[in-house]
Formats: structure tokens, sequence, C-alpha cells
DNA sequence: CCCCTTGCGGTAGATTATCTATGGGAGTAT
DNA sequence: ATACTCCCATAGATAATCTACCGCAAGGGG
């Protein structure tokens, strides 16, 4: 009997993030689902945990936005398996979401951090 | 005919983070709503926007959580106003999410940054 | 006195994102 | 064949935010 769906800085990814993270992870090139939760999380040092139930859902919304494009290929484990890539418009969104990001972030660390000036 | 939600990195609030800026905010001294809405806004420089609907919602439930406490008093301008404070037991959870809040954005910026040693 | 604006609190409903928990199919090894 | 792993996929629950309302009271202008 789980408790509870998607608490906030308690999750394992913050709300509006993954889709940033996925962006990102596709610069390097073209990557399978698997692949890309992996990335992200060996690059986040396992702090931020991909679940599967939130990665092809994000796939599924990037690709319908016209962020990512796929195609079916094969694993280096020799499975069939969907390849992702990034489309011009998502490199597009990727500038946009990293310079949001780091805007918010910013804001954030302002409140934060009382008077420093 | 309302538009949409909440998206991620386009909203006025990271998702998550709000109860972090409140209770940061009530450091400084029991609050009331619109007092807390605008020390946010204006702590990090009009980036961040706190609507009503997302205010006392989450008022409530800090509350409920008892990390912060409430009582009526009077505002600056005369009005009727419900002020809140830290508890002990919100100073503690503050703590523990700014900590997260840190881990995140750590983590988030090392996928950002490929590969940076 | 009446109205209108402003300050302040509150809730309902919609939208979105994430998580948990499933399922299936197809390689691989035993 | 059986089990196990890899990989994709979806359903349902939960949570958080936003838009758009609604009340109430104080103050100012006519």
């Amino acid at each position: 009997m789980p408790k509870r769906g998607a608490p906030p800085l308690q999750g394992e990814i913050l709300p509006g993030t993954l889709d940033l993270l996925i962006l990102q992870t596709l610069v390097l090139g073209a990557a399978h689902g698997h692949t890309i939760a992996h990335a992200i999380e060996h690059r986040s040092e396992d702090v931020l945990q991909v679940e599967h139930g939130s990665l092809y859902p994000a796939l599924h919304r990037l690709e319908e936005r016209g962020w990512i494009a796929s195609f079916w290929g094969t694993s280096e484990n020799n499975r069939k398996a969907r390849y992702y890539r990034l489309t011009r418009a998502g490199r597009k969104e990727l500038t946009q979401q990293t310079g949001r990001w780091q805007d918010l972030v910013r804001a954030i660390n302002r409140v934060l951090r009382p008077a420093e000036e």
C-alpha cells in the first residue's frame, strides 16, 4: 500500500527538470530509454533517480512537442530499442530551458541567502 | 477558457520549492500571506511570482504538517490578517529542505555540465 | 451615505508531472 | 524449457501549481 505520489524535495527528481535532463543527455548523441536514464543517474552521481514510469511518458511528450525524434534500432545488448535524438527545435528548447533553470536557481538562492550585499 | 495548469520551467515557481521559500521567509519573523508573497518576489528580484492560489494552500499544508503555526493579527494596513511563524519543527525542516535543494541543484548541474574534469 | 478600490483570506477545478505497480516481448544463459 | 535480463509501455494514485472565482472589511471620493 504505497503512500506518496511525488513529494517535492523528497522525490527522486525535482518536478519540472526531467525534460531538461533528457534533452541535455541527448546532446551527446542519440540514445534509448535505458541509456538515457543511466546516463542521468550516473552523471548526477546517483543523486537523481529516473523511474521508468516517469521516463517514458517524458520521452513521449518531448517527441510530441517536437523536441526529440525517435527511430527503432538495436541496443548494445542486441535488443530492440527505441532511440531518441535531439531535433533542431529540441536544441533550441534546451538552450531556453537551461537559461530558465539558471535564472530560477539564482532567484531561489537569492531568497535562501538573506541579505548578502 | 483557461490555458495551462502548471508548466514546469515556464511557470512562476519551480514545483516543489514553494514550501522551502516560505519557510525561509519566515525565518526573519512572523508574517501574513501578502507579506510572505511580496518578500519572496522582492528578494528574488521579481523572477519568482507567488500566486495566491498557490500560496494559501501551501500555508495550510505547512501548518498541517506542523512546520508553521498561525494566529490572527492586524496588518500594517489595519486589516485582519493571519500571521504565520516558524515552529521548532519547521526550523528543522527548513534545514533539511535547504540541504536537499542544494544536493539537487548540484546533481542537476553536474548533468548539465558535460564532463568537466 | 454609497460606491469603488484595495488589502486579505479562501476554495474549486483544471492541468501537469511524477511515482508505484503492473504488463508484455524478445534475447541470453543455464 | 526455464529463468533472467533488457527494453518499452501504460494505468492509476498522489501532489503541486495555476486560473478564476468568492467573501469580507477598511478607506477614500462623490
